[in-house]
DNA sequence: TTGATCACG
DNA sequence: GACGTACGTGATCAAC
């Protein structure tokens, strides 16, 4: 019996093909696929942990003719060439093989099978035994006393002689007998005609052997197999030459090379940051401890003297500000991490308690020495996410000044606005090679979490300062691709001007009129009472409505309604709007439940849970507004949002109703008028678009007139319905299919109104069509003013992903840029005010939106130069319509 | 934590 | 010719 230590002899190339087939669509930001290389990868590291093989070994083809395309021409003629999209990716598979520490050897003129055969049968002379990793069957003619097949897919299954026995029926010995009659297409091994896998194996298993087997050829009683046999006798014994493994091939077998060394992290850190492969990084990144630190406390205020000096002197600094709490507006200040140089970091402790509390400085000391150089606006501040620090400070009566300054998170979200996040720990990671400390490492996790206050000072000390550390040296790296990337005017002339503005908006917050709230919270739940009990009578029974499974019980199983839609991923019986809405015409309880879903939700999300929100020291709302999450460009708002109060019922208004003005003081609201077509209008250069809008024409009746002909016999409020449905679907890559859903005609009917749209705006189709163009030659969209989102699913296979991936690419550039108008017109608005007398606050941004809180005296005046900053925001070749109105409440503003 | 649903532009 | 069928967000509730 052969025995020592198992050298694993990896099929490079059958692998690399199997990683390929088995994960689709995986890409690279720049829209290049990794697919093979991250499933090779996978299976070599569950390789390498389950088997921890003491030697291993990979071969791979080579290019060009080997003895087989020699010895028959058309070998492996049948085989399309390898998609381009895995060429590409075998230098990096071949890479990965290195990196992980697996040597690769090859041989001219062989295939990798040859070579894997050689070494397969010289492993026992060299006192190892050999595990030939491959999902490929010809390997199993090899296996024997020392040599297995080990076929990686799935939780892996080995084979020996008698698991090839059990597979096949027949002795390793027989393998290429049965393979030789079989044929191969896919390598063009012409076996057989008339004889496949069965009668393979069950022919040689009664004969022995090929030989045998065509010797008694004229005795056999099925006639197809009889007369292949015996007019292709010459061809089966060329197709067994062909699938014999050789084992003779001259390659070194050097046992002390094939020994496994373990994998060279920094190779494998380097490749798998440049394929985005972010969830095998931690892994392979260098260790913080190995990085040598200067971080120290400022204990003092001569200390902290002593480094404004040095910041003075240096111009500029990069800081993060330590707080408790969960929204800056509200956060409790704990210290200020600052950095200058890499690898360095001071702390300046401020309201540490407990444990260590003797370090902290007085904050308004501390502040009063620190405030000149935060307030210098020739002083370039640097961070992640700045406008959190902002607004801490800006409570502590600090007004940051930082025109110069440098954000990482938004210059990250510029470079790649798809990313899911943006957050510090793995830009440091991905960028820097640094696995930073995490916020749960230093304060635990879940309720247990202690507060930065409490935790000891030089904990703090590491993890701030490591914030600041970090985003000093992101900022240098990330800064030359704002350059090269063509984003640095996005960057100056948008997104950091409006870092503040933002700051002042969360600041100030929103009055919410919470006693109106109140009755309405009374009022609705006795007509959801009302509704549940007409509910269950027509139900026969209560249940829980608000319960999507229980809902679908009563509606399919005791109603037996037909079910018209299942979910997504649990294929659970759907019961959304549109399945209720079909199913209301069946039965009068859908529209009780749709009725009562209305309500619940908007008491639920908006009426009950608004109060709980406002601030207790401001008596408002205070939105917490991402600029770096939209991958379009626009602004989000959460805890609470403020972008999806609802406007569109009755409820909603007086919901809406509920958001209002100081004592003394109206609400603003300012919107464009359909900036999203405008901007197509421009951007398209169409002119009949075009006109219409400089004409001052209402777009959907144009549109109306366009697609539906100027003496349809429909009321005209029906036709400009359909016609605004018509005019955002087809900004969207909407298909006839949902639109003719929508406005309710036949699917031809949708279609023709489609055709008709785009040869009404001839020039839109083309815009459509170029930028999905350049969208394919570059791999990402752009807004007219230079902000990118990469769109690397263009390339796809799958017709579905690709199908998104160009609604994307259509859209973002209509909706980005609208974006960027509303906040160059936030940025031109806030400028404007500022300069004048008036004392007029921005409180919120919803999209087309700005919305103001303003001295009743001056909002005739405000109203008048928020529409004049707006409509003058840019110049495109239409007019940028707004309408403004005013109000004590917003409901009241917007009429 | 995830999925379904639904609020907004 | 089929594919599945509109973009972008965030909050809540139920159910695991």
């Amino acid at each position: 019996m052969a025995s020592g230590p198992t050298l694993f002899l990896i099929d490079g190339s059958n692998q690399m093909y199997r990683a390929y087939h088995a994960i689709r669509g995986l890409t690279r930001s720049d829209g290049k696929s990794t697919n093979a290389t991250y499933g090779f990868i996978t299976m070599l590291r569950k390789l390498l942990a389950d088997h921890q093989p003491q030697y291993i070994v990979a071969s791979f083809d080579l290019r060009g003719q080997t003895f087989r395309s020699q010895m028959a021409a058309d070998y492996k003629a049948n085989r399309s060439p390898m998609p381009g999209d895995l060429a590409e990716q075998v230098p990096w598979v071949h890479e990965a093989c290195e990196a992980m520490g697996v040597p690769i050897l090859t041989s001219e003129g062989y295939e990798a099978d040859d070579v894997i055969g050689t070494l397969a049968s010289k492993a026992a002379a060299h006192g190892l035994q050999a595990a030939i990793v491959t999902g490929d069957k010809d390997f199993f003619q090899l296996v024997g006393d020392g040599i297995r097949v080990y076929n990686p897919k799935d939780d892996g299954t080995w084979y020996d002689a008698q698991g090839v026995k059990e597979k096949w029926g027949v002795e390793p010995s027989q393998v290429c007998d049965v393979l030789a009659l079989m044929g191969d297409s896919i390598d063009n091994v012409k076996g057989v005609p008339g004889i496949g896998e069965k009668g393979a194996t069950e022919l040689i298993g009664t004969y022995g052997s090929l030989d045998a087997l065509l010797q008694h050829a004229p005795e056999l009683k099925n006639k197809r197999q009889r007369e292949g046999l015996m007019t292709h006798a010459d061809q089966a014994r060329q197709s067994r030459q062909l699938v014999t493994i050789k084992t003779d091939v001259e390659v070194p077998f050097e046992t002390e090379r094939f020994r496994f060394k373990g994998a060279d992290r920094e190779r494998c850190y380097a490749l798998f940051s440049k394929m985005e492969f972010r969830t095998l990084l931690p892994e392979y990144a260098p260790t913080a401890s190995s990085v040598q630190k200067d971080y120290a406390l400022i204990g003092s205020t001569d200390e902290l003297k002593a480094l404004v000096a040095e910041l003075r002197a240096a111009g500029r600094f990069s800081m993060k500000v330590m707080t408790d709490g969960t929204a800056p507006v509200r956060a409790t200040l704990v210290g200020i991490a600052i950095s200058i140089q890499a690898a360095t970091a001071r702390y300046i402790p401020l309201g540490h308690e407990g444990f260590g509390s003797g370090v902290s400085m007085a904050k308004a000391d501390a502040l009063a020495i620190l405030a000149p150089l935060l307030t210098d606006p020739s002083i370039e501040k640097i961070g992640h996410d700045l406008k959190a620090d902002l607004i801490v400070l800006g409570r502590h009566g600090v007004d940051v000044q930082n025109p110069n300054g440098f954000d990482t998170m938004i210059a990250s979200y510029l470079i790649d606005a798809n990313r899911s996040s943006q957050e510090l720990e793995p830009l440091a990671l991905e960028q820097l090679g640094y696995k930073a400390l995490t916020e749960e490492a230093i304060r635990g996790k879940g309720v247990k979490a202690i507060a930065f206050a409490h935790v000891p000072v030089d904990s703090v000390l590491d993890y701030a300062g490591e914030r600041a550390d970090i985003a000093f040296q992101l900022a240098q790296k990330v800064k030359p691709v704002l350059v090269s990337d063509a984003l640095e005017s996005v960057y100056r002339d948008l997104e950091l001007p409006l870092v503040p503005i933002l700051a002042a908006i969360e600041r100030v917050g929103v009055r919410v009129d919470v006693r109106s709230l109140a009755s309405q919270s009374v009022l609705l739940d006795r007509e959801m009472t009302d509704l549940s009990r007409r509910i269950f009578e027509l139900a026969g029974g209560e249940f829980n409505i608000g319960s999507p499974k229980q809902l679908a019980e009563v509606l399919f199983e005791r109603m037996q309604l037909p079910v018209l839609k299942r979910t997504g991923t649990s294929r659970a019986p759907s019961t959304a709007v549109d399945v209720l809405e079909e199913l209301a015409l069946q039965h009068q309880v859908c529209r009780l439940i749709l009725d009562w879903r209305g309500l619940s939700k908007l008491k639920g999300t908006y009426i009950d849970a608004l109060p709980s929100l406002v601030n207790p020291e401001t008596g408002r709302v205070h939105t917490q507004i991402s600029q770096a999450v939209a991958a379009t460009g626009r602004l989000s708002s959460s805890d609470p949002n403020l972008q999806n109060i609802p406007i569109r019922t009755e409820i909603g208004r007086q919901i809406r109703s509920a958001f209002i003005a100081e004592p003394g003081h109206v609400l603003i609201s300012a919107d464009y008028s359909q900036i999203e077509l405008r901007v197509l209008a421009h951007l398209s250069g169409d002119e009949r678009l075009t006109e219409a809008f400089v004409r001052g024409d209402d777009i959907h009746d144009q549109t109306a007139i366009r697609v539906f002909g100027a003496d349809s016999q429909l009321d005209p409020y029906e036709l400009r319905r359909r016609a605004k449905i018509i005019n955002y679907a087809l900004l969207y890559g909407k298909t006839a299919f949902t639109l003719a859903k929508d406005i309710g005609v036949s699917q031809q009917a949708a279609q023709q109104f489609i055709d008709a749209y785009f040869a009404g705006f001839p020039r839109v189709r083309a815009f459509i069509d170029k930028t999905l163009a350049d969208a394919q030659a570059s791999g990402a969209v752009k807004t007219m003013f230079g902000r990118r989102r990469p769109v690397p699913e263009l390339t796809s296979r799958n017709f579905q992903i690709r199908a998104g991936a160009e609604r994307i690419a259509v859209n973002m550039p209509i909706q980005g840029t609208a974006a960027d108008i509303l906040k160059r017109a936030m940025i031109d608005v806030d400028a404007a005010l500022a300069q004048s007398h008036l004392t007029a606050r921005m409180i919120l941004t919803v999209h087309d939106e700005l919305l103001f809180e303003s001295p009743k005296d001056q909002a005739d005046e405000v109203a008048a130069l928020v529409k004049q900053k707006m409509s003058t925001a840019v110049t495109l070749n239409v007019p940028l319509d707004v309408d403004a109105g005013i109000g004590e409440n917003w409901t009241q503003a917007k009429g």
